[in-house]
DNA sequence: CTTATTGCGGATAAATAATATCCATGATAT
DNA sequence: ATATCATGGATATTATTTATCCGCAATAAG
């Protein structure tokens, strides 16, 4: 059980652009840069998130993403179920229907007791990241990190963000 | 994120070997039959599950498989480490320490923030599975499911366990 | 002792998914 | 008009999962 490497990505990109100013964006090339991470495989990841409503895009030059909300309100599970796909980890192929004995569907309406319990420790688990904000992840991050990688950091994202201008499409006609 | 697929036939074949009488084992084959599964493949996972110590093996003829402690003392953690790893989903990469403005290793002694986080997540998943019980699963499925796929279930293990005799290895020398 | 059965372990093949790259397109600030 | 940048699809590459096979060791039964 694995989760795509593209997550920890994902998780600490968001946590970028929650210290952006208000109104501006990072070009993509700037989050792929600022972790060292290929620029075309990272926009798959910022484009799922975009369509997931947790990134906002603009484009055109001085384009680039940035939160689509506040970071009080996008929790870890909102980022990692946009990363990931929302499906269980654990996937019951109904193995209790095959071999020989196998009654006729109508026999299987109550779900399998196994599925059930193994659904119910994917819950709990998805409600610990419901309850973690990206605001506490950016708060731990500057309390904690080394104050060089957050001044640096701080520093390079001012280098790249866009100007304040545009406002950011609402809804595509 | 995916639990692999063999996750489900071990559990079911753990929830199968519990209803056998003490002392008794089944062979592989009967188990794959009873699942529909290619008993190659199946192979696999009930040596993972018997090298773990949740199963016991006995080769020979009239060899098989049984549990190898009472099914109160078998968690579906158990289970799901011995067929996926033990190693967490969430794999940090450290990818803080990669791109411009990395600092030397020995400022990244604190672990990410966002690794804590998503351990944290992972640690409420396996407790979960850790307190749910083979003997549960067990309990549940003979309460719920159809009584013909009990009965035949019962039946078939009869059909193919093995006689009492033998006594399991304890300790290869 | 011989034989048939059964689990063990390694090697290997096939299928599937994750990772990574490229390019044509459309939007837009200058 | 031009340059910049996100979009979406197509595609290559690699890793992982799934599945199969075969020789080996153990052992019960004849
Ligand atoms: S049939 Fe899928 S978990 Fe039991
Ligand atoms: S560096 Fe791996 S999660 Fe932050």
């Amino acid at each position: 059980m694995k989760l795509s490497e593209g997550v920890e990505a994902a998780i600490h990109c968001a946590a970028v652009l929650a210290r952006l100013e208000d109104g501006r964006a990072l070009p993509a090339s700037a989050l792929a840069e600022l972790h060292g991470l290929s620029p075309s495989y990272l926009l798959k990841h910022l484009q799922a998130l975009s369509g997931a409503k947790i990134f906002e895009s603009l484009p055109g030059p001085n384009g680039g993403y940035r939160l689509a909300r506040a970071p009080e309100r996008i929790s870890l599970l909102d980022i990692v179920l946009a990363v990931e796909g929302a499906e269980p980890a654990f996937r019951c192929a109904e193995i209790r229907q095959r071999g020989p004995g196998a009654l006729e569907p109508t026999a299987y309406v109550k779900p399998c007791g196994i599925k059930v319990a193994m659904l119910r420790a994917e819950k709990a688990w998805r409600a610990v990241l419901a309850e973690t904000k990206l605001s506490e992840i950016v708060a731990g991050y500057q309390a904690e990190a080394d104050p060089r990688a957050v001044a640096f950091n701080c520093a390079f994202v001012g280098r790249h963000q866009r100007p304040q201008g545009r406002s950011f499409p609402k809804a595509p006609k």
